[in-house]
DNA sequence: TCCAGAGATGAATCCACCC
DNA sequence: GGGGTGGATTCATCTCTGG
C-alpha cells in the first residue's frame, strides 16, 4: 500500500528487515541502450537509461540492491528476478553469492510468441526470471495443470509397486484387478511458462517500455506468497507487480526512481477496479466481480458475461422473442427466492422476455424450480455441482440407511 | 568418420586448427553424483562419473576442453554447450571468456513434458544449449516453422507500402485489390525448441544414462553447418551426436573415455535406429478430441480431462466411496442408450461406483434420465443447452398455440 | 549432523497387443 | 489390419533412513 518515489538503494535501507514475503526484482537488463517508449496518443513519453560505464558498475548497484532485499526478506520469503541473456550468468553468479547457491530454486523461462526480425540466427523468444528462497523453509503453493493428452487413464487412475525384480507394475489385488487408491490433482507446473508477450488489443495499456503481463506476475505471487502478505517491487516501472498484488490481495510496497512512473503506477492501481483499458490488458480471461466458478458456468453455454451490475451476471448471445435473454447464478449467500428477486429487478429495464437463474445450492425456500416453472418466463436450472451434490448426499442416506 | 576412445582434451589435441565446421559439447552437468543405467534387457550397464573435488576443478577441465575447441574450429564455424542449471552461469563465463561476449549467438532453451516427482517447487522441464560461434561470419541456415494460428492471413500474403502518411499500410493494384507478391517462408525459428524427451521405451534408446533425441541434434547440424562439413563431438557418449550428422550427411568424429560408449555408438551408426515419434511427427494436438464445448463443461464442474479413452471424458477431482467417479458427455451423433453403454464399458475396469453422462440432446431412446434412475449408480444430468433449448421450444409452442 | 544408499515417486511416452 | 488402450520403463529424480 506504499509508493515510494526515490532512489532504490536508499529506500531499501529504511524498510525493516524481516518484514517483506515476496520480492520481484526487475532491473535494467544491461541492453546499454536508453529505452523510450511514448504513449498512443503522444501525450507522454516514458523512458529510462540503461547505460553503464562498465558491466562492474552494473554489477555493483544490483549487488547492493540484491543484498538489502534479501536483509528486508522473512525467513520463509522469496525472491524473483527477471533478466533476459544479455546478462544472466553474471546475475546469477551474484545471487549464488548473496542468497547461497543452496537457495536456488528454479530457472523460470518465460516464452511467449514475438514478431520475427530478419536477424542471422534464432528468434529470441524467451527471458529468464531467477527464483531463490531465503532459507529452506520457504513458502511455495503447488499449482497442479492438466495431465498431457497422452497419459491414459490408467497411469492416472491405478497404483503400482515394485515386482519382484524391483521393476515397477500395477499393484493388483488377490483377484488379480488393479487397486485404484488415491485422488490425483494433476502435474505440477513447471519451470517454463508460455505466456503471451503483449495483448494485441492492449493498445491502451500504459505505454511504458518493458512492461510485463499481470498474468506473469500473479502467477509469481500465487506461488510464492499467501493473501494479506507483504509484496515488494524495489524498481516498480509502470508498476505491474502491484496491480496484481492488489488482485490478489496482497499488500505492495514499490519504489521507482521516477516520478512519472510512481504517478502512472498511482493511476494503474486506482483505476484498477473501473478502468477499461485494464480489462483489455489482462485479456479475455479477466474477470473483476465474477468468481471462476460463475465464469465457467456462463462459458459452458457461451453466454456474455456481464461486469457491473447487482443482478444480471450474463446474458445469452441469441435473443428470445427478439429481446434479451438475462441469466443469474445464485450467489452462496442468497437464496434462491432472494437470487429471483435481483434477477427480476435488473432485467425490468432490460424489457427480457425471458430470465433464466442457474440454482447452486439448496437454500431454495417456498419457490418453483426445474421444469415446473414452465407458466412463468423463469427457467431455474441446477448448476451441475449442485445436481451432483445432492444426488450424492441421497445416495449416501440410502447406503447408511441400508447399513443400519 | 572417426572414432576415439581416450581423453578428450589430450586427442583434441592432435587435432589440427581451423578444420572443424561445428561442435557439439555436451559435459556432465556438475550434479556431483554417479549416473548409471542398464539396457532393457539387463546384459550391459552404461556410466558415468559427474563427481568433482569443487567447481574450480569442473571449470577447469571444461575451460582446456573449450580452448581446443575454438582452436579446431574454422572461422565460419560454431559451438553448441548442453548444460542444465546446476552450473550454466559458471559455463557462460567462461564461454564469454574463450569466445567473446560478442560471438555469444543465443541461449537455446530445450524443453520437454517430464515426469513429475514430489519435489517442494517448480518442476524441472528445461535444459539450455549456448550457441556461440568463432567470428562473426559464421554459418547459419534459417528454418522457418508455421505461423501462428492467431496470425492474420492478409498478413502472411500481402504486400505492404508507405502511405502518403509514412505509415504502412496494404499495397493496392490499380482496382484497389491487394498486392500478393513475395512468397513468405513462414516465421525464423526462436531458440525455445519443444522436443519430447526420449521415452523409457524407445526402441531409439541405447540404455545410455542421458542419451539426447536425435531430432535435438539434427536441428543443431541444420542451423549451423552445411552437407559434407564435418561435426564433432569431444565427449560423444552414446553417439547421438554422431547419428545425427551421419542421417544428414555430414562427416563426423566422435571421442569418448569410454570404449564401452564408443562401441555402442559404433553399432548405432551402423544400425541408424530412430524413432520416428507420432506425437513428434502429428504433434501434440492430434490426441487433443475434445471439443470446446466438451471442455467447458469438464471446466464448470472442475473436472479432470480425459484425451485417451473412448468412453470417458474425465473424472471429477474428488472421489466417491474411495473410487473415482467417471464422466462421459453424450456425443452429437450418439442416443443417451449408446452414450451409457459406452460409459459404463469403460468405466468397469476402474471399479467406479459413481458414474455421470452429461445429456446434451434428446435422443434418448427408453432411457430413464434426470433424478428418476437413482437407484442405478449412473447419474444422468442435462447440458444447460440442453435445458435451455428444450424449455424454449416448448414455451415457443405454447405462444404459437395461443396465437393460432 | 552429515552423507551414502535404498526406496518411493508418478506422469510421459512409445510399444505391443487386443479386438 | 488398423485404431484404440493397457503396459513397461524411465528419471543429469527426490526423500528418507541409518550409521
Amino acid at each position: 500500500m506504499t509508493l515510494i518515489a526515490g532512489n532504490c538503494n536508499a529506500e531499501l535501507k529504511k524498510i525493516e528487515a524481516n518484514t517483506i514475503d515476496l520480492v520481484y526484482l526487475d532491473p535494467p537488463f544491461f541492453t546499454q541502450r536508453d529505452h523510450i517508449l511514448k504513449t498512443r496518443d503522444n501525450t507522454k513519453e516514458y523512458s529510462f537509461e540503461d547505460k553503464w560505464s562498465s558491466i562492474n558498475d552494473y554489477l555493483e548497484f544490483i549487488k547492493e540492491c540484491l543484498a538489502e532485499c534479501r536483509r528486508v526478506l522473512k525467513s520463509t520469503g522469496s525472491i524473483f528476478l527477471h533478466c533476459d541473456k544479455s546478462a544472466s550468468h553474471y546475475l546469477r553468479v551474484l545471487l549464488d553469492e548473496i542468497f547461497g547457491s543452496a537457495n536456488f530454486q528454479s530457472e523460470i523461462i518465460w516464452t511467449y510468441k514475438r514478431w520475427s526480425n530478419s536477424k542471422k540466427g534464432l528468434l529470441d523468444a524467451h527471458q529468464t526470471i531467477y527464483f531463490y528462497s531465503k532459507t529452506e523453509y520457504f513458502k511455495f503453493n503447488t499449482i497442479y495443470t492438466n495431465y498431457s493428452p497422452t497419459t491414459n487413464v490408467d497411469q492416472i487412475l491405478q497404483t503400482r509397486e515394485r515386482n519382484g525384480n524391483g521393476k515397477s507394475a500395477y499393484k493388483l489385488d488377490e483377484e488379480g484387478n488393479p487397486v485404484i487408491e488415491r485422488e490425483k490433482k494433476g502435474v505440477p507446473l513447471s519451470d517454463v511458462w508460455s505466456i503471451p508477450y503483449l495483448n494485441p488489443k492492449a493498445k491502451e495499456r500504459a505505454g511504458y517500455p518493458t512492461q510485463k503481463p499481470v498474468l506473469l506476475l500473479e502467477r509469481i505471487i500465487e506461488i510464492a506468497s499467501s493473501e494479506n502478505d507483504v509484496v515488494l517491487d524495489p524498481l516498480c516501472g509502470s508498476g505491474t507487480t502491484l496491480v496484481a498484488a492488489k488482485l490478489l490481495n496482497r499488500k505492495y510496497i514499490g519504489i521507482d526512481i521516477s516520478q512519472e512512473a510512481i504517478n502512472l503506477t498511482q493511476k494503474r492501481l486506482e483505476e484498477l477496479v473501473v478502468s477499461r483499458s485494464f480489462l483489455l490488458e489482462k485479456g479475455e480471461k479477466s474477470y473483476l466481480n465474477k468468481t471462476d466458478y460463475e465464469q465457467k458456468i456462463l462459458d459452458s453455454i457461451e453466454a456474455i458475461p456481464v461486469q457491473r451490475n447487482g443482478g444480471i451476471d450474463g446474458f445469452l448471445k441469441e435473443y428470445y422473442l427478439g429481446k434479451p435473454v438475462s441469466i443469474r447464478i445464485q450467489k452462496n449467500d442468497e437464496t434462491l427466492e432472494e437470487a429471483k428477486a435481483r434477477l427480476v429487478k435488473s432485467s425490468k429495464t432490460k424489457d427480457c422476455r425471458l430470465m433464466i437463474l442457474v440454482r447452486t445450492n439448496p437454500k431454495r425456500a417456498k419457490f418453483f424450480f426445474g421444469e415446473e416453472s414452465s407458466e412463468s418466463n423463469i427457467l431455474v436450472i441446477d448448476s451441475y455441482d449442485y445436481l451432483i451434490d445432492h444426488w450424492l448426499t441421497r445416495k449416501i442416506k440410502h447406503y447408511e440407511l441400508a447399513l443400519s
